[in-house]
DNA sequence: GGTTTATGAAACCAATTGGTTTCGCTTTTG
DNA sequence: CAAAAGCGAAACCAATTGGTTTCATAAACC
């Protein structure tokens, strides 16, 4: 397989376990079946979990010996702060709401 | 089928198309039809990318008249910017990071 | 009242997802 | 060298996803 990015950061960390996946990462690198030790799954299925996480570029693996490393690669987080950061003057930002809903009542005076 | 909360917030804005109507909607309210108009799908589509968003209560819709409008209600982005917070740490904070890396090394002498 | 508009609900479908098991290869170790 | 450990790749599978079409209902309009 290229290294099309298939799966992009948004779909990455939709699921739980590749959430939990990159909490352990965060604390430090780990080889798949030290990762796998933390879920009541295949290692294989975490393998899958795992290049899912790297075709995302959530992190990346270095084979050391007979086992692969991962590690996280945070970066492209960013990506999701950013999109966030946009939707950010809706909430944090009450006034912001009270106009956006004020704006939005046409002919709802029945 | 009871009011489970089936989808969450990661998953609900993992499709592409539900961001694009989040980002419709930040700009006003809208009924189902009007928001058809702007995708390459059929009604029915999308008014269930607007269930999956009201599941995870992206969004809100009310009936007025014949038409259901819908609305954004940005209040769960909240728990996506808690989960980012922990990683900022690790990328926004670039020292962290080499700490991070340094960290785990243990036998990596390639 | 009948037609159009907006929607809801259901049946259906192909592709993807998230998991499994099996097999083979490489590296470490006794 | 032989066995075990760690992994990759492939075949397979059920459930979910993202879409469709069809049909029924409610509201608006002439």
């Amino acid at each position: 397989m290229s290294a099309v990015q298939k799966h992009d950061v948004f779909q990455a960390i939709a699921d739980p376990t590749r959430r939990e996946i990159l909490k352990l990462l965060s604390e430090k690198e780990l080889p798949i079946s030290e990762i796998t030790s933390h879920f009541p799954m295949s290692r294989t299925a975490v393998a899958k979990h795992l290049q899912i996480l790297s075709e995302a570029e959530l992190v990346c693996g270095r084979k050391v010996g007979r086992e692969k490393r991962f590690r996280l690669h945070p970066g492209p987080l960013s990506e999701l702060k950013e999109w966030l950061s946009y939707y950010e003057q809706f909430w944090t930002n009450k006034l912001s709401i009270l106009t956006h809903v004020v704006e939005s009542q046409p002919e709802s005076g029945d």
